[in-house]
DNA sequence: ACAATAGAG
DNA sequence: GGCTCTATTGT
């Protein structure tokens, strides 16, 4: 793709500086007019843009206040975000609410919303009880959704892949290519053989649009500007212009919802991500090529995105090692030798190198989550099936809001997690039942379902139990093509089934594979709501599912129509050898696993 | 398909 | 620390 032929001779020069790979590459027309610029052109401009201090942001915009204000925002006896104004006061996430209001009087405490039981929707009081609700965080879902379409609008051309709800990768590559030809002609003409270099590239001047990070920082600390940067490259211009289109999109956003954010430009992602916090809040910085090694050597390893976790931590008490400087006495062989083959992103990436690409993701989640902490931890079945109930009406709620922008959505699996005490969580999930409206109670009763699977009833569970955390969702959410039958009627319309009249008498349906009555597990007053009805039938059709599972496991086909049990779940082999506990590596054969798994495949 | 775990914000 | 979300691995 890339890799003109002579490349061998021309990259004598001082391509590598101090075990930095790659960071002063000859560029030629070749690389400048390459088809599409991939992950290994020279003139790659990615940028990592994430919202300052989101949650405190949306609240501030919502309530209209003056940014100026120290703001929190409250979840519970905690605070899980800090505006700037607030962090002068010296508060951060860790305090506690009294804490946070004794270091700032005039602090504004904002609660996250909340949600029980009953509720329409989810609302912001000022004191909400842990006993009987949870916390929603879909006000910041439905900004963090606004923000990116921002983004689509005045980038178009650039790949933009929402990361998180309050980060964005964009890769700029092509849109600045684009701009690069037209304001500079002579990039155009393209010579005979496209290999040649590029003439020198121009002076740069960054205006205050950015802040750019020095090539040599104690020089600079020690005064001013002692160490003449080197020239100006052409990817440099390149990551210039980068930042102007950076810069407009962040402008936008301000203008047109209130939020402020901080970028960071640079030639990969995870050089664009560590660039971000170079400059915080409301700023943006560009880490040149140039710049790297003194950027890179000095940082704390463990900052760097995948290696916060249990394998920067192997990898720090392996080799004694905190810094990235520290870490690259190591060799590729070695590394590898220790920590497999696939070690060598980590490689890379301590000298400056990722090749992992900014891919558009769907916008769409593809799974749902709802979950509590039980301050008061549930000692018996029938109190969990309140929060379960809790958890499904949110649910509901977030799927009906996700299909007014996508109709069709549709959850294939549904789960249920759960802890007990200290001991490891469990999961149980099984097919979300297909059924005409998707209502709280139609959610509950699967989860219901799944419950009584998973901690049992209060017949069979034991008397000690204390469930301490429950997690209710949804997981293989698609939109339905339109080419599934009839589907149309299931989403569009709530009210259902007979504007001509009677709803249909019968309490029950047939099974599609029995032809057995399936019929509600109580009998149904006769004047019962639709919804109500829906949600009964769920629950016994998956009684009756479960039927069909226990039938054919014991191979004997339902043929004619003996009545299915209607209570007494199946027991399933459940084989939750908990072997994880140790945090040690164990070794197998060749590879050391345990650790390859950390690593992502690019 | 299901269950468990790591990692990030 | 609480609440999400994604991806990967193993069965």
């Amino acid at each position: 793709m890339l890799s003109p032929s002579r490349k061998g001779k021309e990259k004598a020069v001082d391509n590598d500086v101090d075990g930095f790979l790659d960071i002063n590459p000859i560029l030629t027309y070749r690389h400048l007019h390459a088809k599409n610029p991939g992950v290994r052109s020279p003139f790659r401009v990615v940028a990592l843009c994430d919202s300052d201090a989101f949650y405190a942001a949306c609240e501030r915009v919502r309530l209209k206040l003056d940014p100026e204000l120290p703001l929190v925002v409250q979840q519970w006896d905690a605070l899980i975000a800090v505006s700037y104004p607030a962090r002068k006061f010296g508060i951060s996430r860790m305090d506690k609410i009294r804490d946070a209001k004794q270091k700032c009087p005039d602090l504004v405490v904002v609660h996250v919303a909340t949600f029980r039981e009953g509720d329409p929707e989810p609302g912001y009081w000022p004191n909400p009880n842990t006993l009987t609700h949870k916390v929603s965080l879909d006000h910041y879902r439905r900004e963090s959704a606004k923000i990116i379409a921002v983004f689509k609008e005045i980038i178009p051309e650039a790949e933009i892949e929402k990361a998180s709800i309050d980060e964005a990768f964009v890769d700029f590559s092509i849109p600045v290519r684009n701009t690069l030809l037209e304001r500079y002609p002579i990039l155009a003409e393209v010579p005979e053989d496209l290999d040649t270099p590029l003439p020198p590239a121009p002076a740069i001047d960054w205006g205050d649009l950015s802040a750019v990070v020095p090539v040599n920082p104690e020089a600079d600390e020690a005064g001013p500007s002692t160490t003449p940067e080197p020239a100006p490259t052409w990817h440099d211009v390149a990551l210039s212009i980068g930042a102007e289109l950076m810069a407009k999109v962040r402008k936008e956003v301000l203008e047109r919802l209130g939020y402020t954010m901080s970028a960071g430009i640079s030639r990969n992602k995870f050089l664009a991500k560590l660039s971000a916090s170079y400059k915080k809040p409301n700023s943006q910085s560009v880490l040149r090529n140039a710049a790297i090694p003194g950027y890179l050597r000095p940082m704390q390893f463990r900052k760097i995105r995948f290696l916060g976790g249990k394998l920067g931590k192997a990898l720090a008490e392996e080799y004694d090692a905190s810094t990235v400087g520290d870490l690259h006495t190591i060799s590729l062989d070695e590394m590898q030798r220790k920590f497999g083959e696939e070690s060598v992103w980590v490689w890379e990436v301590l000298r400056g190198i990722d090749r992992s690409e900014v891919k558009e993701k769907s916008v769409l989640n593809k799974s749902m989550l709802a979950s509590k902490n039980l301050p008061r931890p549930v000692t018996k079945p029938s109190e969990g099936i309140h929060w379960l109930r809790v958890l499904a009406s949110e649910l509901a709620l977030r799927l009906h809001e996700a299909r007014e922008t996508t109709p069709g959505l549709w959850p294939k699996t549904i789960v249920l997690h759960t802890r007990r005490g200290w001991q490891a969580g469990r999961s149980r999930q099984q097919a979300f039942p297909f059924s005409r409206n998707l209502t709280a109670d139609v959610v509950s009763s699967a989860g219901e379902k799944l419950w009584r699977e998973s901690v049992g009833t209060d017949a069979t569970a034991p008397k000690d139990m204390k469930v301490t955390h429950i997690m209710l969702g949804f997981s293989g959410i698609a939109a339905l093509g339109a080419g599934q039958a009839g589907i149309e009627g299931f989403f569009t319309n709530s009210n259902s089934n007979s504007t001509n009249g009677e709803p249909s008498d019968n309490q029950g349906e047939k099974c599609t594979r029995c032809g057995a009555q399936i019929k509600p597990l109580q009998e149904l007053p006769s004047d019962v709501d639709d919804e109500t009805r829906e949600a009964a039938m769920v629950g016994a059709r998956l009684e009756h599912e479960d039927w069909h599972f226990a039938k054919d496991l014991a191979r004997q086909p339902p043929t004619s129509s003996p009545s299915p049990p209607h209570s007494s779940p199946k027991k399933r082999k459940s084989s939750s050898s908990s072997d994880a506990g140790n945090g040690k590596v164990k070794k197998r054969k060749k590879e050391p696993v345990g650790i390859a798994k950390y690593f992502a495949k690019k």
